[in-house]
DNA sequence: CTAATCTCAGAATAACTGATATAA
DNA sequence: CTTATATCAGTTTTTCTGAGATTA
């Protein structure tokens, strides 16, 4: 993961000697905005972190020819037990319009990682399904992201699972799902997520 | 801040009835990458929120015409003392290269939101300088990211200073900035940091 | 001379809009 | 008939690459 700003680095030079965010949150509170100064340096920070790794991923994933929103695809249908999903359920997970999907399987399709299959269960629908070559690749491109991506963030077991804790809410809020956050979901039965996926 | 799914937002279906980022950790686990598990779901989460607040942001800033990135442009000048900034010191604190600049710097112009004057420091420079018009559009846009975005965050000033506490050693150890996290540039003399912007 | 700053041209990507065919 | 699913065509936006002009 990049986190030295290399030479070749994406940075056009040198790093600043103060916390921009922070700075800007300051800004916010001398022009009387203070009661949303804090959302407003979370919302800041959240896009600079988003930024940081995916930049990270897509680094990593280049060797495999992958995207991160590719990967991921690819990663959700690896998951189900049939390697296969309607092209709506991939976009309600990708949180994309159906236009894009349509775009991103005809990717995939090109490259042999997934093939459209006709939907039994509804003749309108369209199943993308993971070949074994896009089996393959997303094992390798997980072995990728694993190494050189999920490990090399600068962050304990500890701290990873706080962060994680504090952004759910955010993400429930904004209605990703409707069970309350925590551990409950591990005591469901077996592969429960799996089979909703379907 | 579009939380709720509604009826004509840009999700395609119904919310799902568990985490889809805490079950993929569970698979994680399961695939014997329990190790990184935490990471993958953070560094998921993180991806995931900041779509979040992009699309708020977005749908907040269409009525005055401005992108989000072109929002960070016009408050960065805007918080200068001549409201002005040489390209690149624009695209350092953007991240972006230099073409990726000239283009939003075109735009901007385009708009009559900023002019490009030569930096009498650097002839090789050109300066960004934030015109009366971008100085009242910024003005609008700000009202309008206050209402629609960072009040709507659904989390407590407490809950958010923490949260942004924890994303700040993810954005330093990318190089981000070398000053230690924390109050410490509170103390700083005065407007300290708008001196280093320029 | 080397390095830095910015612009430009061209290609690839991605996303959106609106219209359309099909089937639940 | 209305709604949902997916595709298509066309446009816009963005980013990247690589080259080049200019100046420190």
């Amino acid at each position: 993961m990049p986190q030295t700003p290399s030479p070749g680095s994406r940075r056009s030079s040198a790093r600043l000697g103060f916390d921009p965010i922070a700075e800007a949150r300051r800004q916010w509170e001398e022009h009387g905005w203070g009661d949303v100064a804090p959302a407003m340096a979370v919302v800041t920070a959240v896009m600079r972190v988003q930024q940081i790794f995916l930049a990270a991923a897509d680094a990593a994933l280049r060797p495999v020819g992958l995207t991160f929103a590719r990967y991921e695809v690819l990663m959700l249908l690896s998951f189900t037990r049939r390697g296969e999903l309607p092209l709506g359920k991939v976009g309600q997970r990708l949180q994309v319009k159906p236009a894009s999907i349509t775009n991103a399987v005809d990717r995939l399709e090109a490259s042999g990682l997934v093939e459209r299959v006709a939907n039994p269960v509804d003749g309108r629908g369209v199943l993308a399904c993971i070949t074994p070559a896009g089996r393959t690749l997303a094992a390798s491109a997980t072995e990728l992201m694993n190494r050189q991506v999920f490990a090399d963030v600068p962050m304990d077991r500890t701290d990873l699972r706080a962060l994680f804790d504090r952004l759910t809410p955010l993400r429930r809020a904004a209605g990703d799902f409707a069970e309350v956050p925590g551990e409950r979901m591990a005591t469901a039965t077996g592969p429960a997520g799996a089979r909703q996926l379907l």
